[in-house]
DNA sequence: TTGGGTGCAAACTATTTGCATTCGA
DNA sequence: TCGAATGCAAATAGTTTGCACCCAA
């Protein structure tokens, strides 16, 4: 159940069942952004991309994440107005977002129930429900 | 109990409470703002504000909404990566938001509870907690 | 050969900021 | 009078877009 970090067979397998040509500059971006589970900004995954020499374009980083997103690869949250963060595990999940940081993580709840909300008005299909706890480092400056 | 449109001198009271000088552009705003409970865009108070004539320019609107939020006048809902809106109820409770139309709103939820969410890391203060439904209309194009 | 994919730069949008002007106590 | 508030325009930052070029089927 370890999910080892996936070689590049599995990337071009994942993006086939998602409907989507595995090229080259996509390959290099699921390869860092499947790394591991994580919650990056475009500008972050374009760093991480990058690192030892430039391969992407910014362009591409966007034009890509939205077409991950599109397909399901990925989950966009939005909790800082800044920038949109993506998350590498699309299950719905609640976060917590440092606000000081500006840094977005899991929060470990496996029993999470939210009790007592009323029916969708009719007509709406529910798309997500996100619970973000937003908190501060208490040492932090007022 | 029914919160009736405040009048100026009820703002005036309301704006010297939170520790701002009542102004006649932050009046203006306020007046606008609090003429009934509503989740609004810099950009959609700018057009309320100036509806009949030109009053107040775009910079003071933003200016005077982060004054407000920063006085706990309104709170900040960060949903749309586009724009945030402003809440002109400030104690916590889930939202709805319509992610065809961009449209946010309260969701009537009087027992609402969350339960299982693990406490939180040492030296970390809650500063809010957000649970927003994301709804699209089914009718809408896919 | 040909339709996507990519890269670059320019465009766009929401928001912030610097600075000169004006207002209000 | 004097500090704070305002307005304007320019700056900023994230994201999108137009278009020429390139590659793979």
């Amino acid at each position: 159940m370890a999910s080892a970090v996936p070689d590049r067979t599995q990337l071009v397998e994942q993006l086939r069942a998602h409907d989507i040509i595995p090229t080259h500059q996509r390959l290099v971006i699921a390869q860092a952004l499947f790394a591991r589970r994580q919650h990056v900004s475009a500008d972050q995954l374009l760093g991480q991309v990058n690192l030892t020499h430039a391969e992407v374009s910014k362009a591409t980083i966007y034009n890509t994440l939205n077409l991950f997103e599109e397909k399901g690869l990925v989950r966009r949250i939005i909790v800082d107005p800044e920038r949109i963060f993506y998350d590498t595990f699309v299950d719905s999940h609640p976060h917590l977002f440092d606000v000081e940081a500006g840094e977005l993580s899991d929060i470990e709840a496996p029993d999470l129930r939210v009790v007592g909300l009323p029916p969708l008005p009719h007509g709406m299909r529910q798309e997500g429900l996100d619970i973000v706890i937003r908190v501060r480092n208490i040492s932090a400056s007022v």
